[in-house]
DNA sequence: TTTCGATATGCGCAACTAAACATATCGGTG
DNA sequence: CACCGATATGTTTAGTTGCGCATATCGAAA
């Protein structure tokens, strides 16, 4: 889920996380739910998702049926029975919303990159110089 | 401990937190420890920083402990006995440490602000406009 | 009208985390 | 040299979160 930390010279790593959330608290849209809105993309169902990201389908039912709850509006168009027992799709507002997010991410990995490279020349400098 | 979510538009609120690990994986610094430092600093005490923090003081002791461990030097100067107990003291390197951890975090929230922003545009505009 | 595989969901147990409890040690100071 | 309050640490209990087992539902196609 969290980014592998970044090696630094002092062997202290920074990690950092986001996510999202609603208004209530309880319930949160992390990573993992994107990648599997992503997978969802590619593999036209749930399941078959649920299994490329190795996580039980009930799980992943559950992360996009929360997320869709702090949303308010529907991630997937989700079709029960048939020949082939069903599948899923992304909306257009859940594409807006993966695009959106990633470009977030990005932003953030990028400022995160400068940051940290201050912060380790911050802690390398001897305590004298100022 | 976890920044307040930031509000949007559309009842979706952006979170993140930063922290920092050893190379053993176990163990981390958050910024729950930093704020334990900074009253250190003002109380004098480790036990006076807990009670103002409003933790146990094994739970700050143990805080301060791993994250000393990750980090391989001392962050307090800790003294014991004595008419009034003991008394604790941060380290050259801590503060240098602390002073280092709120310049990478006011740079976080900065980054997160503009971020953010570009977030909220991307998930208002309609979908036919690319 | 039976079948099949994906969607849908309740619920109990396990794993992990966090808090609480208990207890020992230290050493200036009166 | 006894006292006091902070540092130091193992043990134990409690609480939370999540995982996955079990089971139901759906509907196009054969």
């Amino acid at each position: 889920m969290d980014k592998p930390p970044r090696p630094s010279k002092t062997n202290v790593f920074l990690n950092y996380k986001i996510w999202l959330s609603g208004l209530t608290g309880n319930g949160l849209i992390e990573d993992e739910t994107f990648g599997l809105m992503e997978k969802i993309v590619e593999k036209g169902t749930l399941k078959a998702a649920a299994d490329e990201a190795g996580m039980s389908y009930r799980k992943a039912w559950g992360k996009i049926r929360s997320a869709e709850e702090i949303l308010g509006y529907a991630l997937l168009d989700k079709h029960r029975g048939g020949k082939d027992g069903g599948n899923s799709s992304l909306t257009p507002a859940a594409f807006k919303l993966l695009e959106a997010y990633r470009a977030l991410q990005q932003q953030f990995d990028d400022s995160v990159e400068h940051a940290f490279n201050t912060f380790k020349e911050s802690i390398k400098k001897s305590t004298d110089d100022k």
